[in-house]
DNA sequence: CGATTTTTTGAATCATATCAACGTACGTGG
DNA sequence: CCACGTACGTTGATATGATTCAAAAAATCG
């Protein structure tokens, strides 16, 4: 899909990271394929194998997984960030979550044997690998010491103001369960400031 | 400092993941440097950027940072692990973490430059470097899970079952620490199970 | 507009934190 | 080797804060 308008975002994107030249940009837009989905549609469920790494160019998703019967949400993927069940991916292992479009949604996807393909040929895609992963890692740390660190009012504010796109775009009941607290205290929470 | 028994440990560990030559292995070893640290002696402090990355041959250290005046305690990392503080060695911004040693430890320093020296001339060692990010990785989005989606109760137990070492080697006040909770609760908490 | 979904409110209940006191283990100096 | 002091863990009583359940109000969708 060399030259389509729906890379545009990705291309930027990858550029603030690697510089690949124009042959190994080419081989990167042979590996992905667009994929549109309507709200509610499943992007992955539990014990599938995630054979993909999702770019969104537009909607959000929601990543959830069932804990004892209760269903938690663990993370929100919106526009210009990847969505996947990275370990799953990795580890070829069965899924325990779910991945779920709350609004439509355009995306890229990039299959494991392309991205492996990539990986065996190309340095700088091997590099890009390794950088990507190394970023995706620092916001997921950073999210995981704040859960440790800061209390349940802390984590609605720093949410709110990290990502108002979502907050604005899903019911507050999902962003309670991602905070670990009940839909009728996020309310008291958000009357109170 | 090739041939030494201090290697055993993680040449074993880095020989699971890639496999690399003879030539590729002494540059390895070239970048290493052995460390010893006494109980209490810190290994990192906010404010500082962290240019290494260290792997433990024995002893525990602890992650702690100040959010709002309190302590949390964010990890522990134990032997045969690595301890760093990824986002500042990853995007060189100053530490907000420390790291201190819960009990005598023995370590290897892997440095900023060595690391990328090797990234840069060796695509084994490029490799390992995303291989092995990507482990870390997982890992830590496991716990991130777990923190969203379960109870402190189970929690605990998990860690416990998961890391009984630590529990052994490092004050209970620590774990609460770590879990959110006081260390009186987690005390009622080991008295019912 | 009517139907459904989502958010808010209130009251009762439950869980955890807090504070203070006590028990125990450990190591150090006498 | 003992005694004392310090650090750590436990226990109990009370206070705080979150959850639960039920219901009403508000927002959204067809």
């Amino acid at each position: 899909m060399k030259d389509s308008p729906q890379l545009h975002k990705i291309e930027a994107f990858i550029r603030t990271i690697v510089q690949p030249n124009e042959e190994e940009w080419e081989a990167f837009t042979e590996i992905v394929r667009f994929k549109e989905l309507r709200k509610k549609d499943m992007l992955l469920e539990e014990g599938k194998i995630c054979n993909f790494i999702a770019f969104l160019n537009t909607g959000v998703i929601r990543e959830y997984a069932f804990q004892n019967g209760r269903e938690a949400t663990v993370d929100f993927v919106s526009e210009g960030q990847f969505a996947s069940d990275y370990q799953s991916f990795i580890l070829r292992s069965p899924s325990k979550q779910y991945l779920e479009a709350l609004t439509d949604v355009e995306l890229l996807i990039l299959s494991r044997e392309g991205i492996n393909g990539l990986y065996d040929k190309y340095k700088v895609w091997e590099r890009f690998g390794r950088l990507i992963i190394e970023k995706i890692f620092c916001v997921n740390e950073a999210k995981r010491k704040k859960l440790i660190a800061t209390t349940h009012e802390e984590q609605y504010r720093d949410f709110a103001s990290a990502y108002p796109q979502i907050v604005q775009q899903v019911p507050q009941y999902y962003i309670a369960s991602y905070l670990g607290l009940t839909p009728e205290h996020l309310s008291r929470i958000r009357k109170k400031g």
